[in-house]
DNA sequence: GGGAATCCTGAAAGTTCTTGCCAACCGGCG
DNA sequence: CGCCGGTTGGCAAGAACTTTCAGGATTCCC
């Protein structure tokens, strides 16, 4: 049996006249005696209308695809802060395994009434995937912003790193320092993401490395997200001789080393490895990865920009505004053919500070 | 004006009556029919029930401090993927600098009608906090699980790692190696898992050190979680001769490194460090960190275990699950005195696999 | 200290919603 | 064709909720 008014006028110790009052949010009811009709309203479990639940609005959905890669909760994280410094209050979907699916996730956030939503790197970057999802979206009218992927015909605002611009700069870094066998490990080929860094690694390999076009193919793996995946495709391209590898993530580029490690190979003096993202803690690792970084602070605001700006009805520009990523140089790549143990001792001495090369 | 059941019947081409029947989920209402009082309530904006709302059951909230120390997204993406498992949607919340409280967050989880809230290392760890706000909560009554932190008087279950045995573990490994002066590093005083840390490393260092109570004193350095609070701590400890640390995080840990190459000592020739959490990506640190695992996949299972005992209705002991902390042995802990560069020319050859000491 | 204005509250009157009953309608089936 | 089960509308009684109105408390001003 549900509770009624006369039940949580007993509770609050008023008359049901007062509990309508609140209920119904109209004046001519004293704070505390409101408070305590509210305190009843929960004892009792009563479902209280919309409007008394505070900030219903300005609930915004933030879906990342997962956590294990540390760039999403570096994104996560700036995001929300960056939310909530515009009175938004963020809701982290994130996918699993198994799991909850982005469609269950946005449905979710519909009933919940969000004011608007953020994707970071969901399936706006799948080619294979429908975009008329976001369409529906945008019909409704939801406001949505994309973050890291693109696709066209879907009118809302995409902030993207430029993932064709970090491929070039990672392959131009390394063949600056001699190599001219320089591999690509990445994704799965459907992705934006993908697709722009191997178009900017074809590119730059080609006006820079001398290598025939029709050898790039075997230097280019296309593998799962993750150290796994950067460790077997790393291990297929070492055995075709590369001396520098380009890797689409800095998971895939600590694999990367895990394999050139487990050959007996010295990163950096016998192989160079870039990875993407400068996710946090990679100053940290060993050696300390040398990395494209995506503005990830930059990208976020602009995010939350053009969605507040949708929400409070001033539509954003709805095209792609693309970040520059920078070239941070630590300790994962080196001259080409350097010995190992000769003029690099190991790293136990402090690291040198990074050297970001702004693109 | 709120629509009223004649606008609804009107708008959907019934009678008031079938429009009531839905509303209150009887039968006797043909599924057509219904959808179609249902199309015609959104249509007119009435507010649905919370009974006719789409799976606004399963709903668990998730309470998080950060993200920014990788423990945090770990244990995030194992209890949601264990949520899902169970067939719960879970709902992330993190805390941001500025941004919202654990308190706004409870309160838009409860609008949101969750059916159960996980605390991860929330304020319950918090001696200086006020507890009551669970109390509420369980009084409502709303299952609740916290994870990692003991406030007594809170009717709930409690999953925890053994820090005081993690501490003690760490010092006698590190006395094994032939450690005397051993340092702590770890947060602010008020926090539960700090004090059990502390107490642990006295007790072990009492047993096992050797050294005067009197000097213990000084060992210990409470100062701010994250790797800038772990390297001016380590500074100051390095400055009192301590050859080994425990660290209260992993990333405190990386901090007390960097103070260490700052001052032109190698780890672990000169300095042991031991970490806590055995958070991600430690495997690839520099160098790679001896450190206390928690073993966030079991302690993960069993607070969503007890999480949905609690929600279908059988009460899950309200004590604490105790988890034991196993040793990772990598490369940051050595034999006290070993010089540098002697018999540790670096790690340039592939690290030694990780020798797991369960306690 | 008194009086008036204001605010808050409860009782009662008024409105909306729920429920039970029954008849009407519809389609399937013997 | 007529029976039958399921669905729906009409109606009315009553329950639940809202609004009105007047009384009581508080405060402010003189």
């Amino acid at each position: 049996m549900r509770a009624r008014l006369s039940d949580i006028a007993q509770q609050a110790e008023v008359s049901e006249a007062t509990v309508s009052r609140v209920l119904n949010d109209r004046p001519g009811v004293a704070p505390e005696t409101r408070q305590a009709v509210l305190t009843a309203l929960d004892v009792l479990g009563y479902e209280r209308p919309a409007r008394l639940r505070k900030r219903s609005a300005g609930l915004v959905g933030l879906v990342v695809p997962e956590l294990e890669n540390p760039i999403f909760p570096a994104f996560a994280q700036v995001i929300e802060s960056t939310l909530a410094q515009s009175g938004f209050t963020p809701v982290l979907c994130t996918q699993t395994a198994g799991g909850v699916t982005e469609d269950e996730y946005v449905e979710m956030l519909l009933d919940r009434q969000v004011s608007g939503i953020v994707f970071v790197s969901g399936l706006h970057a799948d080619t294979a995937a429908n975009h008329d999802r976001y369409r529906a979206l945008i019909g409704r009218p939801l406001p949505i912003v994309m973050i890291n992927g693109y696709a066209p015909g879907i009118a809302a605002p995409f902030v993207s790193c430029d993932d064709r611009e970090a491929a070039e700069l990672a392959v131009a870094h390394l063949v600056a320092l001699g190599h001219r066998r320089i591999g690509l490990i990445t994704g799965p080929d459907r992705f934006v993401p993908v697709q722009r860094k191997v178009a900017g690694w074809r590119a730059a390999m080609t006006r820079l490395s001398g290598l025939p076009a029709a050898e790039l193919d075997s230097l280019a793996e296309l593998t799962l997200f993750g150290v796994e995946g950067g460790e077997a495709a790393a291990g297929r391209l070492l055995e075709r001789g590369v001396t520098g590898l380009v890797c689409g993530s800095d998971l895939m580029a600590l694999g990367a080393i895990r394999a050139a490690r487990q050959r007996g190979l010295s990163v950096p003096a016998d192989l160079s490895v870039v990875g993407y993202d400068d996710s946090p803690l990679m100053a940290f690792t060993e050696p300390p990865l040398t990395t494209m970084r995506q503005p990830v602070a930059a990208m976020a605001v602009a995010a939350v920009r053009a969605l507040v700006d949708e929400i409070n009805g001033h539509a954003a520009p709805h095209s792609e505004y693309s970040f520059r990523p920078e070239l941070v140089v630590r300790g994962s790549t080196a001259v080409a053919g350097a010995t190992a143990g000769a003029d690099r001792p190991g790293r136990q001495q402090p690291a040198p500070p990074a050297v970001v090369v702004p693109a």
